[in-house]
DNA sequence: GCTACAATTCGTAACGTTACGAATATATTA
DNA sequence: TAATATATTCGTAACGTTACGAATTGTAGC
C-alpha cells in the first residue's frame, strides 16, 4: 500500500540502492539532478521509509520505552515532558505504555516493549512489587539501558533518578516552624518506601535543628482507603493542645486533609496551616492555593533521558543516581501562628 | 544482543523453522515433547520475537498511532483510558504522541508514525489549522485507516467521534431555568468551532423552549489571553439587573469564572450559579465542586478504537459519525434563584 | 584512440521472521 | 517386506532497508 523505495526506483529508473543512498545518507557523491529527480519522486510517491527494515537493518530503532502508571495524574505527563524534549532534540522518540499499577501489565508492557526492540528503558516502577523481578534481571543481564524514576528496584541497580525528599522535607517543615509552629503533624505515606523515610528523616531533623522535641503520635500513617483516619485527623484538632500545622509528604495527602478540615468547619490557614509536597495542579488550584515543595519534574525527565542516552553510549559505565533539587513555593495555606 | 530464533533453533537443534512454528503459531502437529525443549529454551535465551522483522513479513503491526494535543490536560488521558483498553483487548498497542498544539509537530509525528507503519491512526486535530492538510489528504488517499476525535478536517472525510454538544448544552441550560433562572450568561469560547456553535445552539434552544428571550450580550466570547475580560465579567454583575447565572461552553472557562467571582468577593452559588461543560478534575475538586455536564470520555476513546478497527478491516466501508451522550452531574455551584 | 582517473551508479548480502510446499522419519497395513 | 499412511521436521523465498565493494560511464591528457 505504502510506497518503497522500489517504487521510487521505478518510477526514476534508478536502482534501489542508489535511490536509498540519495534519501538516506549525506554521502553525496550523486548527481545534483540526479538528486531532485529522486526527491521530487519520494514526494510524489509519498514514501515513508520503513523504520521495521531500518531497525532490521542497522541494531538501533532510536525508540525509547517509557513505562508509566497512569497518565491521569499530572505528575507523569509533566515528567515525561521533559524527556520528551530531550529525546525529541536527539532523534529518539518515545514509546509510552502504562501499568495502572498493575504488576502483570508492567510486565507485559515491558515484553511488548522488548519485542519492538526499543533502545532503552524509562520506568516509574510499582513500588514494593517483587512480581516482576525476574522480568528486570533479565532487562539488566541482557544489558538492556534503564534508568528508573522514583523507585528502584531491589537489588537490580538501574541508574536513578528522584528527588532530594530529606532536603525538600527540611524545607517544608523549616517554613512552618519560622511561622512560629511547634506542633507539626506529619502526614505520611502508608508504605515503607525510600520516598517516605527521607521525607520523614527531613522532617524529623528540621524539627531537631530548631530544638523541638520529636513526637511519636504526631506522625500520621494510615490506610488511605477508608474513612476512618478522616475522623481521626479531624478529632486530633479538637483535643485540647492540638497541633497547628501539618507537613503533609504530598499534594494529595495535603488536599485530602484540606477537604476534610473544610468539611469539618476548620480553616486553612487560620486554623491549621499547611504543606504540601510535590506541586500538583491538584494543590494549586485550591480554594486556598497550597504552600508546597515543589519538584522539579520537567528537570527530572530530562536528567533520566540524558542518563539513558549516556548508556545507550556506553553500556559499561558505572552506575548513576540523580537527585533533583526542590523548591518551596508558597501560596496561601500557610499562616503565622497567633501567640 | 537480544537472542534470536536463530539462537533458539540452535540451542536446540532444531530448524529456525520449526522453532518459528512452535513459537508462534497454533499449527501443532509438533511432538510435544519438542515443543517443551522448545519453550523452555526460548525462556531460557529470554527471546523476544522481534515485531520489526514480523511486520515486514506480514503487513500488520498491530500498533495504532494517537496523536494528542497535551497530555498534560486530563481530558485526553482520560479518552486514551478508553482507547487503551478496547485495543488492548483487540491485541493492539498504542503509540501516543503529543503535538502541544503545534502544526510543525503534528506533520512530524504522522510521518514518524506512518515510517513505523501504524496500521491506523486516532487523531484529535489542531482546530482551525490548514497547514497540515496536504499531510492528511494524503492519509486519505493511502487509505490509511483514520478516526478524528473532537475536531474534523475540513474536506477530508475521517471518521469521526464527538459529543452530543447541543443536547448536553441544552441539559445545562434547562438546569438552570429549572432553578428559576432566567438571566444566563454564556461563556463562550473564542473561536469559531463546530462544537461553539452546537453548544450555542443548545443554550439559545434551551432558552427559546422556556420562552426566555435570547439577549445577544449575554453571550460573552472574549480573547481569554488578557486580564480584561475577567473585569469586564465582574463588572457585568455589578450592573443592576444582573445575570444570575452562567452557562460556561467547557469546565475550564467556568473554573475560570470562578476564580475571578472568588476574588471579587462574590460566593457561588449563592450569588451565581454555575455549570460548566466536561467534567474535568478541575471543576470536580473546586471547595464549590462545580456543576457540569459530563462528557462520557471513557466511552468516547472505545467508539474511537472500535471504528478504526472496524475501518482496519474494511477500508472502503461508508463514512460514520458518532456523538457520545452527555449527562448532567449536580454538584454544588447551583442554587435556585431567590424570588 | 587509448590510458588513467574521477564521477556516478549498481548488485548483493544480510537483518529476523513466516508461509508454503517439500522432505524425512515412523507407524500401519496388505 | 513393500507400500502406504501419518507424524514430524526442514528449506526457501520474501518483506524493505543499507553497507560495501564492484561496475559503468564520462573526461582529460597524451
Amino acid at each position: 500500500m505504502t510506497s518503497t523505495l522500489k517504487d521510487v526506483a521505478k518510477h526514476v529508473g534508478l536502482s534501489i540502492s542508489t535511490v536509498s543512498n540519495i534519501l538516506s545518507s549525506e554521502d553525496s557523491r550523486y548527481n545534483e539532478t540526479t538528486k531532485k529527480r529522486v526527491f521530487h519522486a519520494a514526494e510524489e510517491l509519498d514514501y515513508h521509509p520503513n523504520k521495521a527494515a531500518r531497525a532490521m537493518k542497522g541494531q538501533k530503532t532510536k525508540v525509547i520505552g517509557v513505562l508509566v502508571p497512569d497518565l491521569a495524574n499530572s505528575y507523569f505527563p509533566d515528567i515525561i515532558h521533559g524527556i520528551e524534549h530531550e529525546a525529541d532534540k536527539n532523534g529518539y522518540q518515545l514509546f509510552l505504555c502504562q501499568t495502572y499499577y498493575q504488576e502483570s501489565d508492567e510486565a507485559r508492557k515491558i515484553s511488548l516493549l522488548r519485542q519492538h526492540r526499543v533502545d532503552g528503558f524509562i520506568l516509574f516502577p510499582i513500588p514494593f512489587s517483587h512480581h516482576n523481578k525476574k522480568v528486570f534481571e533479565k532487562l539488566k543481564k541482557g544489558k538492556l539501558p534503564v534508568v528508573c524514576i522514583d523507585s528502584k528496584i531491589e537489588k537490580v541497580n538501574f541508574d536513578f533518578v528522584g528527588t532530594e525528599d530529606y532536603e525538600g522535607a527540611k524545607l517544608a517543615v523549616s517554613h512552618l516552624i519560622k511561622l512560629g509552629h511547634k506542633k507539626i503533624l506529619c502526614l505520611s505515606f502508608g508504605d515503607e518506601s525510600d520516598v517516605r523515610s527521607e521525607r520523614l528523616r527531613g522532617y524529623k531533623d528540621a524539627l531537631k535543628k530548631n530544638k523541638i522535641k520529636f513526637n511519636k503520635k504526631f506522625v500520621l500513617t494510615a490506610p488511605w482507603e477508608t474513612d476512618a483516619p478522616a475522623d481521626f485527623l479531624i478529632s486530633l484538632f479538637k483535643e485540647k493542645n492540638p497541633p497547628t500545622a501539618i507537613f503533609a509528604m504530598s499534594d494529595l495527602l495535603a488536599v485530602w486533609a484540606y477537604r476534610n478540615f473544610k468539611k469539618s468547619g476548620m480553616k486553612i490557614p487560620e486554623n491549621v496551616s499547611l504543606v504540601g509536597f510535590g506541586d500538583l495542579h491538584e494543590g494549586k488550584f485550591l480554594d486556598t492555593p497550597l504552600t508546597t515543595v515543589a519538584q522539579n519534574k520537567e528537570e527530572m525527565g530530562r536528567k533520566a533521558i540524558s542518563l539513558l542516552l549516556e548508556r545507550i553510549k556506553k553500556t559499561n559505565s558505572r552506575r548513576k543516581e540523580i537527585l533533583v533539587k526542590t523548591e518551596l513555593i508558597e501560596r496561601k495555606s500557610c499562616h503565622p501562628i497567633k501567640v
